[in-house]
DNA sequence: TAATCAATGATAGTTTTGCTATTATTTTTG
DNA sequence: CAAAAATAATAGCAAAACTATCATTGATTA
């Protein structure tokens, strides 16, 4: 077990009826919804396809979550989360540089590690293909207020932060952590199903490189 | 009547079943279309909704349209092809330098000018809140392969060539362009509704200022 | 040990959506 | 005017997205 895996992955309440880290069924749900998500899309994912992967009935699913865009919020929640947690842990020592340098790359190759498990990677895969369904909705405002964005929020500002204690003039801060963190999940999108609007294939780690020359370059100018 | 309107927008055939350019129920589905995605998001928006608005049937709506997701990606691809003739039109003068930052202006804010119509904003948001529903999806790689998102990937291209001309050491052309093209249209979502994750709100034009620096930065540097 | 209570299973039913089919009527066009 | 095309009107189906009810089980506690 990795020292990451130690760590509660504080994933707020209130988006799941029940907590289901709590109880065996609980968890059996979400290691099948990551499955059956990164598999099926979100569009034709159905509480009915997980009740039955889970060997559970479409009931007891609703017990826990109320629709399936709050399970999918649930585990986006829980990758920002837990990508917040290893910022805390690991982009802390060094100067200001280094520090920013560990944390994008953190962002940027999360799987690169050893650490990364299957489930990981389909997690990630399922914030690349289906994040923007939950978030681009007209229930965000609502959702925002409940606090239901306030994770992304969080690595969002942690990185800004990074980048003025790097960078103190730094104008639009964070405008540029969106345009990498979302740029980079982007990327990792089109290199698969839109090659020719990316640069990925030709380079081993294109994404990171490229970003990260975006981000010193911009900042360097100020 | 404005130049740009004189150009037939040229959107591929296929996504239509029939041209709804050519009658005049097919521009009343258009026009409702645009209206009703942009009021209703995607989720809510249904072809019963659109024949009662339209003031026809659902049947009738299924002989232009196979599916709403079809319907989007037309508007999705119409907002594109008419990004691309503006730009065709507009970014053919002056020094590579000039013609950069007019495509950057054209691309970033395009509908500042007086030329835009309340459609043309109404396309512009539903670009923004409802796109990556049609793209983030399972059937992405045949909807490529079937040339659905290949005016997108043109107008990627064009600004590509833009760039090279500008400066032909960029390295990382199409991940720049499509870091500046998607990142300026989730900055406006951003704004709208996680102010906190963005800085547009300090200053009028802050998206077009931002990526305007971060572009000629990076190519500065090179 | 018996009573209790929370979680789950089993089952059924409702409404809406997405889509197809059929026939009648209108409009367009040769 | 006749033929063909487009549209209206209507019906219907299958699946999805829930909601409700009641039985069962398994753990907790008096």
């Amino acid at each position: 077990m990795n020292l990451i895996d130690r760590f509660q992955i504080p994933v707020l309440e209130q988006i799941a009826l029940r907590n289901p880290q709590a109880t065996s069924l609980g968890k059996r749900l979400i290691e099948y919804s990551i499955i059956l998500f990164d598999e099926l899309g979100f569009e034709q994912f159905t509480f009915k396809k997980l009740a039955q992967a889970a060997a559970t009935t479409e009931a007891s699913v609703y017990r826990y979550f109320s629709s399936k865009q709050k399970l999918l919020l649930y585990l986006v929640n829980w990758y920002w989360g837990r990508l917040e947690c290893r910022l805390l842990l690991e982009a802390q020592a060094g100067d200001p540089k280094e520090r920013l340098e560990t944390a994008l790359a953190i962002i940027i190759n999360p799987n690169s590690a050893d650490l990364s498990t299957a489930n990981e990677r389909r997690l990630q895969r399922i914030v690349i293909h289906e994040a923007p369904k939950v978030l681009l909705t007209k229930a965000v405002d609502n959702d925002h207020q409940t606090g239901y964005h306030q994770t992304y929020a969080d690595v969002v500002n942690f990185l800004a932060k990074l980048i003025l204690a790097y960078q103190p003039n730094c104008n639009f801060t964070q405008m540029l952590v969106t345009t990498i963190l979302e740029g980079s999940l982007q990327q990792r999108f089109f290199a698969q199903h839109l090659p020719e609007v990316t640069n990925c294939s030709e380079q081993e780690d294109a994404v990171y490189v490229f970003y990260k020359q975006l981000l010193f370059k911009y900042l360097h100018h100020e």
